[in-house]
DNA sequence: CAAATATAATAGTAATACTATCAAAAACTA
DNA sequence: TAGTTTTTGATAGTATTACTATTATATTTG
């Protein structure tokens, strides 16, 4: 991808402290990721990650309320890097045809190229998407964190592509549900072929869930 | 539903000591439906559920390893709910579109009615499936509680409905990853729809998601 | 009625998810 | 450069969780 002086910026709800504007804020963000891949979320403690960075749980308290905040923070810089390669890839293309294929390639796709925006390893942390983010709204809390926002970018993803069924496809009555169908199931197609191979039909080498998705989507509006 | 003297058996690995040899196992189960539904999974405890029901922690544990295993007790006992209600359903149809359309019913629609299966509120426990089963499922433990076989009464919904699938259309290579994508395409769907609806489009009094993954299912083999 | 089994009560442990306080260090500022 | 503010670190403490272990008391069964 094109190298761009861009910079994702998450809302100030997030945190409690910028992790950007501090070295070790840079530092909580990135470990975390890494520790949330190894450990899982369960086993994911501030103290360990304080330990692992030579600093104190203390301190890390100062920028995220708690391990729950962090990973809204992380899916919300997640969907905001998905929306910016989104509109970056579909811009100027003609036909809708080709754009919404390209929408579909994007959130479906394995992110497997750290495009080393800065100090976030997206490779991982699009692991950490499919296997945790789950976790992040399946909580008892939803509907006050949704009314904050936290969800916001997300449900903007899901918009845009929607749009982009619907320039298609005028009629079709439910491209939200497609769109959001498509993302999750993405996912949970990847999670499932590494754990649970009997729920998928993934063959080795090829994408076969870009492919399985990509031609669902067509059919389905057509 | 015709009433018949069935009884769901679940495998021996999933408890310490059979819930439904007593009294007591069979009230840990009913009142865990309802508290897990109320409180969410995090907050549900042992120690909670003791005191609710009379009892004590101690003997709770006598019964269950840890929450996560009742958890993985009632997913289990869920799915051969499910897989009874599957086998009835579509026995004896003779077209096999019907038997496959009758399937994705059984597999989408939400559960309204407690068939009063025992002790077990399944309208409740249907609940609980849309909002902490991915909870089960996505740990570091996985690959080993799937060896044990802990998700076998699932995959093999997911197999039958996928030789549907086949039946209709031996040219159709992702069966499996349909039929997966579209049970948990529907538990997302209802789940959003209550608390993320800007990700569905789901209508009042219709059940536009029966309707969507029919419509789906069908499009996709075609 | 005795023996076996199930349950209850109590105590205890290590870890979690924090909060509070205070001192030390670093950064910025007059 | 000294002084002030801000940031970080160290330590301690709390309530709760997710258990285990032990012993006493019911309850069931033969």
């Amino acid at each position: 991808m094109e190298y761009l002086q861009i910079h994702i910026v998450i809302s100030e709800e997030l945190y409690t402290k910028n992790p950007e504007s501090s070295e070790l804020g840079k530092k909580i963000v990135s470990r975390s990721i890494e520790m949330i891949d190894e450990l899982g979320f369960e086993a994911f403690t501030f103290k360990k990650l304080g330990k692992s960075i030579g600093s104190n749980e203390s301190s890390i308290y100062r920028y995220f309320e708690s391990k729950h905040m962090l990973l809204v923070y992380l899916l919300c810089w997640y969907w905001s890097w998905i929306e910016y390669k989104l509109v970056f890839a579909t811009t100027n293309i003609q036909s809708k045809e080709e754009k919404l294929s390209a929408a579909v390639d994007i959130l479906t796709r394995k992110v497997d190229v750290d495009n080393s925006f800065s100090y976030i390893d997206e490779v991982i942390l699009n692991r950490i998407i499919i296997a945790e983010s789950s976790k992040a709204y399946h909580t008892k809390d939803i509907d006050t964190e949704n009314e904050k926002g936290y969800y916001t970018v997300y449900k903007r993803v899901v918009q845009r592509v929607s749009n982009m069924v619907t320039e298609l496809n005028p009629d079709f009555e439910f491209p939200h549900m497609l769109v959001s169908t498509v993302i999750e199931g993405a996912h949970q197609q990847r999670y499932f072929s590494e754990h649970l191979p009997s729920l998928t039909n993934v063959k080795k080498g090829k994408d076969t869930i870009v492919k399985f998705y990509t031609d669902l989507v067509f059919k389905v509006i057509k």
